[in-house]
DNA sequence: AAATGCAACGAAATCGTTTTCGAAAACTAC
DNA sequence: GTAGTTTTCGAAAACGATTTCGTTGCATTT
């Protein structure tokens, strides 16, 4: 019940505290034979070390935190999943917390961390931060901070990210090389970030192609729980307004989902009648018929990367070498499905 | 950067480390001049408890570990949530680590959270678990372990769990009750025992409706990574040695997916030739078209019920009271869509 | 005036490690 | 045999908070 302590290894074995804890750490100044003697005693009585204690003293914990806006996500779980694997290479433990892309518990949570004394953070903002003082007072308090995904430009810190603009351009070029004349964008929140730059990249496919941008076919959808029916929405009400749309670039795939099924509906053929891409390809894209094509978005990869600069970091403090911070663009691709021709 | 620490509060008002300490906590016996004086300076300096230090001294961390097959998965991202949701309620952090089905991973990863101190520990064990010393030693270090839809029914503690059997029951049911002559069956692994119950709940329902039980009819899936690949392999298979067969019950939703598109590839109707039922109700069950029929696997509250559990052992143990294990069994539901009739 | 009670504070032990700095003990060399 | 190394070990001081048990002063009671 009660854990086993160096003092008890210490007085069983009738040597000091201080000899039992080099001992175990492989100090040069311990005996062979004392080495032996305190790291068998040590197994057969399954000591570990009190990490409250080891916290305490190293001023260190091997944890980190992460802030993401949601776990119920196709992508943020993919990213969640590569930083819990690259944290276990490098024996760190992860405290996830969920902000519900609210600022208030963001900021709420951030403290939790900084009172936690984790050794670094990892997040991705919230849709509805635009303070970012209680992510400035990480750096300032000495604490690294990598953001990813949905980062904050202003703050001076690591960075992982993709190109949005480059790939809703891509995406947006790909349904002009199709044939499609008249193409519409379905856009996440007007200050999202993310959302912003795709809209952006649509743009610029459409001027260097020379296609009149229309904002009156550019639909905004909230992208929160119910992106599926913000989906369906936008989609019967474009046929209302606009019936000669021939394509869509959509903001996420869950509402590009939702317009495929009102679609379906409502007897448009795809992509026949209308051409559609999505954002993200969560695994049901692939699935659902017709497919979706859609852009990758490298979750697992996007995690990974985003510990590994905390973790480089983390080391560099410890050196009390300089910090340099990186900002990280990956690669996405775009995956052609059946939704365009 | 460096912290602020209860000394520095107490040099500064020129009283002791203890009386600082105990204003903050509201001790009777400090005068509420001193508190003021106290409480101010701690907030302008802002300090932060040194949580190491407290965690020594009180030897409790308010935090717990979780250890999840997988993280991608609509079920188990329900549970995370639920349980985030209810341990922020509760001022408790969670560290998250994933097994990846595998028991030798899920052994080191229980030794790391002991060596860490977690409070407590929630876990969904691994297909591979055969063994379970690793877990007993949780309970027999004095630290509560609640398990939750993957449990080990050999191991005394607290479980949450759905009632596989019923549910699989009331989905075979209601094939029969719509009018199926011959249910087939794609189990999981022949080792994990929802798989198990669930396969014995679908024979259940066959038998009380004296429907004949033909094990050939019963394909073995391993429900991994290829869920859906092998949906389609089986389905596919199913329908060159048994075209008699008018129902399926499947053991996931992801293979009954699989096993739709493959349908849908080779031209069989669903419903009309064939109806099929998926288990645990992914999101993604009701955008596809036709969408499924399925057993609804409350995962939000499943994790909101174990991390509740494990609050309220933690609490008895702290007050010294006898620990009582409970199983909860949370209800499932049948969604009916149009896979069925 | 002595005894009692109470309010307000502090000294010090404790939690379990890590690590520095000495101090023995053992060994080398002259 | 002495001086100088090299091993090998231990005492003790952190790390920062919590908490027990005194101690002081002051007011109240008899």
């Amino acid at each position: 019940m009660s854990q086993v302590t160096l003092m008890q290894i210490a007085e069983k074995l009738n040597i000091s505290v201080s000899t039992v804890s080099k001992a175990l750490k492989d100090y040069p100044d311990v005996s062979d034979k004392t080495k032996g003697l305190v790291k068998e005693l040590a197994k057969t009585l399954n000591y570990k070390p009190n990490a409250f204690a080891v916290n305490l003293r190293t001023k260190e914990s091997k944890t980190i935190g992460l802030i993401i806006p949601a776990i119920v996500h196709h992508f943020f779980s993919n990213v969640i999943k590569g930083i819990l694997a690259q944290a276990e290479k490098k024996g760190y433990l992860v405290i996830i917390l969920q902000s519900n892309e609210s600022y208030e518990l963001e900021k709420k949570q951030i403290d939790l961390l900084l009172r936690q004394r984790v050794d670094g953070i990892l997040i991705s903002i919230a849709n509805t931060t635009r303070n970012f003082t209680h992510l400035s007072d990480v750096i300032t308090q000495g604490k690294p901070l990598v953001m990813f995904d949905k980062i904050a430009k202003i703050l001076e810190c690591s960075k992982v990210v993709i190109d949005d603009r480059k790939a809703a351009k891509d995406a947006t070029q790909h349904l002009i090389d199709t044939g499609c004349k008249r193409i519409a964008h379905f856009r996440g929140p007007l200050l999202s970030q993310n959302s912003i730059d795709r809209f952006l990249g649509y743009k610029e496919a459409l001027e260097e192609n020379n296609f009149i941008y229309d904002s009156s076919i550019v639909y905004i959808c909230e992208c929160g729980d119910s992106s599926f029916e913000e989906g369906k929405f936008n989609a019967k009400k474009l046929l209302q307004d606009h019936n000669d749309v021939d394509g869509v670039f959509i903001n996420t795939d869950l509402v590009a989902i939702g317009a495929l099924t009102a679609f379906a509906e409502m007897g448009i053929k795809v992509p026949d009648d209308i051409s559609i891409v999505g954002f993200s390809n969560w695994f049901m894209s692939s699935v659902i018929s017709p497919s979706l094509t859609t852009i990758s978005q490298p979750g697992f990869e996007i995690g990974k990367a985003a510990f590994k600069q905390l973790h480089k970091e983390l080391k560099q403090r410890k050196k009390s070498k300089p910090v340099v911070y990186k900002k990280i663009i990956l690669e996405t691709t775009l995956v052609k499905r059946d939704s365009t021709k």
